[in-house]
RNA sequence: GCACCGAUGGCGAAGUGGCUAACGCGCUGGUCUGCAAAACCAGUAUUCGUGGGUUCAAUUCCCACUCGGUGCUCCA
């Protein structure tokens, strides 16, 4: 697997060292409201990036964190009038919830920050004993940068031109040096705080990342992932702190996805296209799309989100599940007189391609790729009669492990719907909900079932009026009737 | 303002110093169907933001410009 590392900011392999699993830690949500589109195309590409290193036979031990103190949710929890832990165990449910139902296996670990704050407070120990880390008037501690002269290597940035004081926050007039970030903040009334042997306060941001990925992976760990902007100062901070600390490399390898745009602006409440999962969910389109078209882009490359290329995606998907169904349907013959060798070997290329390109930097658009002209070409032979049982279950076999990867082919997406149009109820936020999204669910699968039947007699009876009637009145509604030779298939668009 | 990244067909998007510029969606025509849908077949960029340069050869390298994005401050 080669993959881009910022650190050194060139394609290397990605491997396990000193250990038999990948230890990898990603920079988790921040809880304090609901998950947007662009925070879960970073977790769906590090999502994308565990399961093919499982594929590829590397055990994976992964660490996500999820921050549940903050300057934010300190603020929206007042705002709220609420205990920040009940504040922010509701935002947690809702982030795993959108992260179930996007596909995005759960970490091995999930690591909260108001669950670890002795460790952060031993970590800030060990840097103040050597002066490295300082306190300030206020009860405040700061990292001293000056104590670590690679400071700016992951970013690669030049700190020349950045004098001190230059840009001082009202807040840390107190600081030595103006690019010292905070480690421990020191309480302040009405703020939830700890009592430690720092005095009393609440972790900074930086300092929880570098202690629970050094508690539960180690002093050094292969692979630290998260958002590009997470680049300057997060990880920057956390390496300088993590490396003072131990004496060692904090991440070998350090993966960032790229920001998206929303039809082609950056996203932003004030552009007005911003969209949590739920938004989407509720204007009707489906989860496995939103999936498909935030992992199809690759993690490198800015991607322009679109509801076009939603609706393509929705379709593209519609494509596999079919060609999917099929291949498991059959019948195929056992042999035929000649073509089996030569889809053989079509499929096992797919195969090839769609692994090499995943391996080279996850490359999904060229994985992707692969998997359809595989489709294309496999589609083909099934209609011509020349696909053998053989080469059905070879296909079975590598659609078996791109879905192991992309995991869009089983279709929980009503089901999904389902939950977030209980949500919106419960939430008062029904309104938000797409007026055809709440007919089409209005009716049960029953219901559907029977309108279907009905319309089944009406063919037989050769009453085309009434039989077409119903699959007009069911498309108005957005469900699509299919008759095929082995029977009718409805499903909700 | 300074730094960095990007610009490929109707839309999304891959890719490469030189064979016919992937793939998906859409659209058009055909096969199938009572009609549709699904599926398949065929067609759909002499061309890769604009202007210059390097080269036998550039979409691919260099420079400038335009536009979009990001960082410099909390942010996936």
């Amino acid at each position: 697997m080669e993959l881009f590392n910022t650190l050194g900011g060139k394609v290397e392999t990605l491997e396990p060292a000193g250990a038999p699993e990948l230890r990898m830690y990603c920079c988790g949500p921040t809880v304090y409201d609901y998950g947007h589109i662009g925070n879960f195309r970073t977790f769906l590409h590090v999502d994308v990036l565990r399961r093919f290193m499982r594929q590829l036979g590397v055990p994976v031990k992964y660490v996500m964190n999820v921050t549940d103190v903050d300057d934010k949710i300190i603020r929206n929890a007042a705002a709220a009038g609420k205990p920040i832990a009940e504040y922010t165990a509701k935002y947690e449910k809702a982030f795993f919830e959108d992260s179930d139902a996007l596909g995005i296996e759960r970490s091995e670990i999930v690591a909260h920050a108001t669950s670890c704050i002795p460790d952060m407070v031993v970590m800030i120990e060990k840097l103040a004993s050597r002066d490295i880390a300082y306190q300030t008037e206020d009860g405040s501690w700061y990292f001293r940068i000056a104590r670590f002269p690679e400071y700016g290597k992951l970013s690669r940035k030049d700190f020349e031109g950045i004098e001190d004081g230059a840009r001082v926050d009202i807040d840390e007039y107190e600081k030595d040096a103006a690019r010292d970030f905070a480690l421990w903040k020191a309480c302040k009334p009405g703020e939830q705080s700890w009592t430690t042997a720092l005095g009393c306060g609440r972790p900074g941001w930086h300092i929880e990342c570098s202690a629970m990925a050094m508690k539960f992976l180690g002093e050094s760990i292969d692979l630290h992932c998260g958002g590009e902007d997470l680049m300057f100062p997060h990880h920057e901070n956390e390496i300088a702190q993590s490396e003072s600390a131990s004496g060692k490399a904090f991440a070998r390898h350090w993966m960032h996805v790229r920001f998206l745009l929303v039809e082609g602006r950056k996203m932003s409440k004030s552009e007005g296209n911003f969209y949590t999962l739920r938004d989407l969910l509720l204007k009707g389109h489906r989860a496995s799309a939103i999936r498909f078209l935030l992992i199809s882009v690759p993690y490198r490359h800015q991607m322009n989100f679109t509801f076009d290329s939603l609706t393509e995606s929705t379709n593209a998907i519609e494509r596999l599940r079919t060609f999917h169904q099929r291949m498991m349907k059959g019948p195929w013959p056992e042999s035929t007189a000649s073509g089996e060798a030569s889809l053989t070997e079509a499929i096992g290329e797919a195969r090839t391609k769609y692994t090499a390109a995943l391996a080279n930097d996850l490359n999904t658009a060229e994985a992707r790729a692969a998997i359809f002209d595989m489709v294309r070409v496999v589609n083909s032979a099934a209609d011509a009669g020349t696909l053998t049982k053989k080469n059905a279950d070879e296909v079975l076999e590598v659609l078996n492990l791109f879905d192991g990867v992309f995991a869009v082919l089983k279709d929980n997406d009503a089901e999904i719907t389902r939950a977030a149009l209980a949500w919106a109820e419960a939430e008062g936020r029904l309104d938000e909900a797409a007026p055809e999204l709440l007919t089409n669910f209005a009716l049960s699968d029953a219901d559907i079932d029977a309108l279907v039947a009905e319309r089944t007699q009406a063919k037989k009876a050769r009453n085309f009026a009434r039989a077409d009637a119903i699959r007009n009145d069911l498309l108005a509604k957005g469900i699509l009737i299919e008759d095929s030779k082995d029977g009718v298939r409805w499903r909700r668009k």
